[in-house]
DNA sequence: TTATTATTGTAACAGTTTATTACAATAATA
DNA sequence: TATTATTGTAATAAACTGTTACAATAATAA
């Protein structure tokens, strides 16, 4: 979203930055057989947002997107996806970020920057849940996951770039490999399946599913088995 | 593209616009059995480059980049995808720029911002050729159609502007029924399937390509027939 | 008027892919 | 050692796509 200057911030009235213009990443962990995304949450309030932040004067828009998804879940290597631009016109509302900005002891003119509309790139990113810390930023003091079923309602349009992102997953799945970065290192067939069913919202079949995947020839099949319960055990596979 | 302010453009050094962010507009048509593209031309010179503009500062992101693809083409109604964003830091070159405005008595400081980055939103239009006036700006005086095969060398980055733009049309073509923005209100099932081809660089066979249309259910036969060669004369169809 | 020619519309068949059913294999528990 | 739940995959059915074939017809030529 807009409104969440890191690091050198608030410094020098944000000069640092492009103005007008923010990141907003919808970052995708699968757990519990959940699809989760992870939140900023403003001091135990009722604000709560998408990570975020701005576009370095001399930064690639790739490499700012990369920064604030590294920066929130300290992850390195992260699987991301321009997917939208959102730009109407009304979608700033100004007041979370008076309150934060007056909260951290900035007296905001009206026409500072980050009062101003905000024109917003979204990204996507699929990460192993397993491997991600939560780190909030400076101004919003909670970073953690949320189910898909249950967010919180959120700062101005996040919602609906939460929507349009998960939009784009389901539109990239069969064309991209791409459910896999959601997977950790070693993984049952099953656990896969019931990704895709969780990203599409739909049943699938077993064998077919199996078939499919299978036949991609991007999976290796390691010789150890799982253990478990009443009954066979089935193989692990990794992404090759 | 960054670099042509339109209408009440170099008035107040800009003040009417978002700074940074530009639209670039990708204009396909088809004609002659060829993919084209609106390019604009700078006096004669060899500056060329996409249509595009900048965002008022109280406009939609969409309905600016509708008032750039409607100025330059004279239409109302557009189909228009946005595509993609082109952030990198090195993309703006501000040397066309400044020639541009020094032979338009403009006298740049070095800090202009017209001169600055910009990061550039880009759409991709589908237009029916034969309703098109293509319509130079103030700044650029030529506005012309170009096969794909033979585009002049164009401004900064605007040829992998295009090639990304023309990589999305063909990712949309099987999902979103969008090929009819290019063909006139009627036409013959041949006529599509050449604008097929000619879109995804391939030949098709003509029964699985009739049948797989008709079976989308979103053409009307139209009961009158054409008239021409030494040959049954083909039904005429029409989007509904 | 009647062939000839080029293309159209579509049927028929073949081949491939996807969906569904079925069942033996096996890991834990009773 | 039987029971149970789940796995891996074979077998079959259904759907879809690719290919061949051919009658219909609009203009031209004989």
């Amino acid at each position: 979203m807009e409104g969440r200057p890191t690091q050198n911030e608030s410094d020098a009235a944000g000069s640092n930055y492009m103005h007008g213009l923010a990141i907003d990443a919808v970052i995708f962990g699968f757990h519990d057989n959940q699809l989760k995304v992870l939140l900023m949450q403003y001091k135990k309030s009722d604000i709560f947002a998408l990570p975020g932040g701005f576009i370095h004067k001399e930064e690639n828009l790739d490499d700012a997107a990369h920064r604030v998804v590294s920066e929130r879940t300290g992850l390195k290597d992260i699987y991301l996806e321009q997917f939208y631009v959102f730009g109407d016109a009304t979608r700033s509302d100004p007041s979370p970020m008076r309150t934060i900005m007056l909260a951290n002891g900035i007296a905001p003119g009206n026409h500072h920057w980050l009062l101003q509309r905000f024109i917003s790139v979204g990204y996507y990113a699929l990460v192993d849940f397993t491997k991600v810390t939560p780190m909030p930023d400076r101004i919003f003091d909670g970073c953690n996951w949320y189910a898909l079923a249950d967010i919180p309602p959120l700062m101005q349009d996040h919602a609906q770039i939460i929507k349009k992102a998960l939009a784009s997953l389901r539109a990239n799945l069969d064309n991209k490999l791409v459910a896999f970065n959601l997977m950790p290192e070693e993984f049952t067939m099953n656990d896969l399946q019931i990704l895709y069913e969780t990203i599409l919202d739909k049943k699938l079949l077993r064998p077919a599913f199996q078939r499919k995947i299978l036949s991609l020839g991007i999976l290796e099949r390691i010789a150890k088995k799982w253990t478990g319960g009443a009954h066979k055990a089935p193989y692990l596979y990794r992404f090759k």
